[in-house]
DNA sequence: CTGTTAGCGCATTCAC
DNA sequence: GTGAATGCGCTAACAG
């Protein structure tokens, strides 16, 4: 791409039209490598194209029917609770990482209110503003998966596909992590583990809390506690006192985000337990703050660039062909730091 | 809004028109609050219209030259750095705070990659994608600047006007901060501070630097050592330990983010110091991983939130009125904690 | 085979 | 209140 015109409008078919001596028609099977111009023509509108920077009008484009080139993302969160979670800004790279090489773009969404979402979706879909979206934070009995079949928006379901009523799904295996984690704790020799998971109405939440109960249960260790949160510091705190005042408490707790594994560090601590010695703490789904813990802090760690890279590959697939095939990407791998020691007998 | 059409394709004024028995262009009127039909017929059109869910198409509408009614942010870092970084979601949650009330989107782009950047703009820009952008990052000497400027793209500076060159900015007065900071340390009795800055590119980061040194020689007090980070953990703790080994080291250190802060932690305590009996520690941009730290960190707290609205507000401004004036943001507060203490003598 | 012409999609707006 | 033109790229029908 070379200079654009300075100030004034942006460049369209027709000025290239004019500049090069042939019909706008001609002009756009040029610039759209069909045929139905010699390869010299071909050559020359190109030429002029780049010359003076002409990118197709979105518009125009769009109206024609073509599609507005760009998916969509909301995220319905609280702000605050953002702040912490490292998981979107990484997702949406990942997407990006994808969409931009084919030409799209992402719309973003931040929002707490729910209802704001489905109206979102509605409108987004209805403008004409975006040919797909990702749905996340996908929850039990999702009212946004029948909403979306019936406006017919299409969408890659970021979650489960146990739980996304025959939506393309895009997941990381949460069993196959749960698997590596049980299996490691009880090489270490703990029999009796807690979950503080998250909140109960995601899908993830549970299928995380099935699985670790069906692997406990195969090995013959017990899973003694789980509670949910809302994955702050607070809830992650009230939950593991709970936990730990048990009277047979658990040797190693399993925690579903940083922010309540952290918390456990300090509510073993404040109880007299030393981490890993008397406690061994793991987090599910890594952060720098695992990694600024004291001790530094296990965890299983996914690939989430690559995890918004396939989603974003089977929603444009979806998108560009009418069809695509749900994908699961590769599990969690547990990073092993200092949180994790063999259970005291 | 009520159920769309099922199904088929989406309603158009045409369709309107029709039902209501008129012509396209008096039910553009209606539609729009405009003169030139009678409230009868106008509160008839609006009922159908709401019926089928109509939602203008945002393509014709940018077609017509009526804007994109898209806000463009670029977000060029890491990937990795991002899942630390705070600001950039609660800034985003802010903005839409803002836009969405008056039915603008965000279009969000996340890459490393610098000539990215530039190269998005123009894009955007020339397919009429957006109709503004907002700039953050500000580097000094930015080339960015110069780029908007020739290709004309409205956008928002988010940072000092100092170094904007004319453009509109929205910032946050990093020198009050800085006084703040200054003050209360010297009423703590500390006369040695030093500063572990961010990159020196960033404009933020020049002018924490000066405004720190300026409050520190209007009060007698010495900075006593400046190094730049990448506010990783890494280069936080390698710039602390140059900072404590000094023959006269600091007695406290101001941090330009959470996690250098905490790498300072650990130094310290590494170096046999108490935090804060022996070092007090400040962190520039309040986070989670403040409240989260042992001891909790201290830190200058800015409405990240409120932030992001301010800049939209102008951007949409500049974009719909085509002016509109740099707004200062309030500045950062010292939100206390356990990290700052009377310095030892 | 190379190229042109004309109309479409959708909301807006000016002249009637 | 109506009709028609407009903006921009795409494409079917048509001509050299």
């Amino acid at each position: 791409m070379t200079t654009p015109v300075g100030g004034g409008r942006r460049p369209t078919i027709a000025e290239i039209a004019t500049r090069a001596g042939v019909s706008p028609g001609a002009v756009s099977y040029a610039l759209n490598g069909r045929p139905g111009v010699s390869d010299a023509t071909r050559a020359r509108i190109l030429v002029i194209a780049n010359e003076i920077g002409w990118v197709p009008s979105s518009a125009a484009r769009a109206l024609r029917g073509g599609g507005a080139a760009t998916v969509g993302l909301v995220i319905t969160r609280e702000p605050s609770d953002l702040g912490v979670e490292p998981f979107f800004m990484s997702f949406v790279a990942g997407i990006e990482q994808v969409i931009s090489d084919r030409g799209f773009a992402l719309m973003l969404q931040v929002t707490p209110r729910k209802d704001q979402e489905l109206a979102t979706y509605k409108t987004w879909w209805s403008a004409g503003r975006v040919d797909g979206i990702f749905l996340t934070d996908l929850k039990v009995d999702d009212e946004r998966l029948e909403l979306l079949k019936r406006i017919g928006l299409p969408a890659v379901v970021v979650g489960d596909p146990t739980y996304a009523e025959g939506a393309t799904t895009v997941w990381s295996d949460d069993a196959q992590a749960a698997q590596a984690a049980v299996a490691r704790l009880f090489e270490l020799g703990h029999l009796r583990i807690a979950h503080v998971a998250g909140p109960a109405s995601f899908v993830h939440t549970r299928v995380r809390s099935e699985a670790l109960r069906r692997e406990c249960h195969l090995r013959g260790m017990q899973l003694v506690g789980e509670v949910n949160t809302d994955y702050t510091l607070a809830s992650g705190t009230q939950a593991c006192e709970v936990l730990l005042s048990q009277p047979e408490p658990p040797t190693a707790i399993v925690f579903d985000n940083d922010v309540t594994a952290l918390a456990g560090v300090r509510v073993a601590r404040a109880a007299g337990l030393k981490v890993p010695e008397d406690l061994s703490i793991l987090a599910w789904d890594d952060s720098p703050l695992c990694e600024v813990s004291e001790p530094p802090l296990s965890a299983l760690r996914r690939d989430v660039l690559a995890y918004g890279a396939a989603a974003a590959t089977v929603l444009l697939d979806l998108v560009q062909h009418g069809e695509a095939s749900s994908v699961r990407t590769e599990g969690a791998a547990l990073v092993e730091r200092r949180s994790l020691a063999r259970a005291r007998r």
